[in-house]
DNA sequence: CTGTCTTTTCAGGAATTACTGAAAATACAG
DNA sequence: CTGTATTTTCAGTAATTCCTGAAAAGACAG
């Protein structure tokens, strides 16, 4: 896990900070199927009071230019950071989003887009076999769970993202009091005569 | 992505369906940091209708037996399967928890002590420290909300990773309504003279 | 157009990670 | 203990992934 590559001149202009925020990225990412080149830039980004080009990115992390331009365009291509332009000059500048939530929501679609549709698209494939002999049954049938399992939580996320923060804040902090409060709301729904239905589950 | 190593005699005890599911599960790995063999062996466990044994997944996945047994040893650090012992056989059986509930909170156990508790370590280490200059004091800044963001994520699935699946499963179907059933809770507390009082954010 | 600045592509080498067979370690029955 | 069955370790190699410099492509001002 350590990389013993000679340090050229490596992020001489980072602070301490800064250096381990990125170093620390760098190394998550690669634990995460994104690589630590893409790790490191987004980190710097991240943290930066400005947008960055190209060329400022490559020479705080010392990587080579188009190991930038590799990495920028993979994090382009989970929408993380998009190019602007500044007047007068012809660069292009990137930038994380402000708000740490719509990073966040960002990071949850791609993902799901990635590896969340494409296996309950293959579970929903395999569902659909007629199984031959007693193993294949109990195969589809664990699939069948998986299936159900993985579909919940992405319906589920996908309802609770649209929330705002401002309403989903104050609900995370409840945190599983939230299940006490819908025992509360079951009497009312039942005193109040089925009146104040609000989920029907499905 | 596509492995092109000469497919020995790969996998020719197992159904087509099985097979594409284990195929599906060791791509997936290797996107999620874990690598092709232990997603592979995992889903082969998964949809087992018995324990197996390290050589019968040596053979049925066609890898070597120390590649299992390396695999097997990942797994089981990562507390996803554990060995067993058959009556009158000295060999180690292998098998995945009957309940994916239980599959998906032990994977969630796991990537937060490996992955979020070193993170939030890292950016407490980093707040603590005294800004020098107007960059640092604004890397902060966006490390402050990056750690409460990861911090108020972590914590809220804590809480509602204690609730069991009979409590979970309903609640999630409900989705975002939930949020409109705690507006009516707001005005019963009201009511109720504050004396309903279940979630203090904090 | 032309020239310059900038970004992207890509072949090849460097670094890392994965996998194997052989040997060592472990477990256990007799 | 001894011998056998089983698992683990590990050095070497195979495969993959990463990164670079050079060249190509693109963008745009004049």
């Amino acid at each position: 896990m350590p990389r013993r590559r000679p340090i050229r001149h490596a992020m001489e202009t980072l602070s301490p900070l800064v250096r381990d925020f990125v170093l620390h990225f760098g190394e998550m990412g690669s634990r995460w199927g994104i690589n630590r080149t893409v790790g490191q830039i987004y980190a710097l980004l991240f943290v930066s009071p400005r947008p960055l080009n190209a060329d400022e990115i490559a020479e705080a992390l010392a990587f080579s230019r188009s190991n930038v331009s590799m990495g920028l365009k993979e994090l382009q291509s989970w929408r993380l950071t998009q190019p602007h332009h500044l007047p007068g000059d012809r660069r292009e500048y990137f930038a994380a989003p402000e708000d740490v939530w719509a990073i966040f929501r960002t990071l949850a679609e791609e993902r799901k887009k990635r590896e969340v549709e494409p296996t309950l698209t293959m579970l929903r494939g395999a569902l659909l076999q007629k199984p031959s002999g007693d193993a294949e049954r109990h195969a589809q049938q664990r699939m069948r769970e998986m299936h159900d399992l993985v579909e919940l939580i992405t319906l589920w996320f996908d309802d609770v993202g649209r929330l705002d923060p401002a309403t989903l804040v104050p609900l995370m902090k409840m945190g599983s009091t939230v299940s006490k409060v819908l025992e509360v709301k079951q009497k009312i729904t039942q005193l109040a005569g089925g009146r104040a239905r609000t989920a029907t589950a499905d």
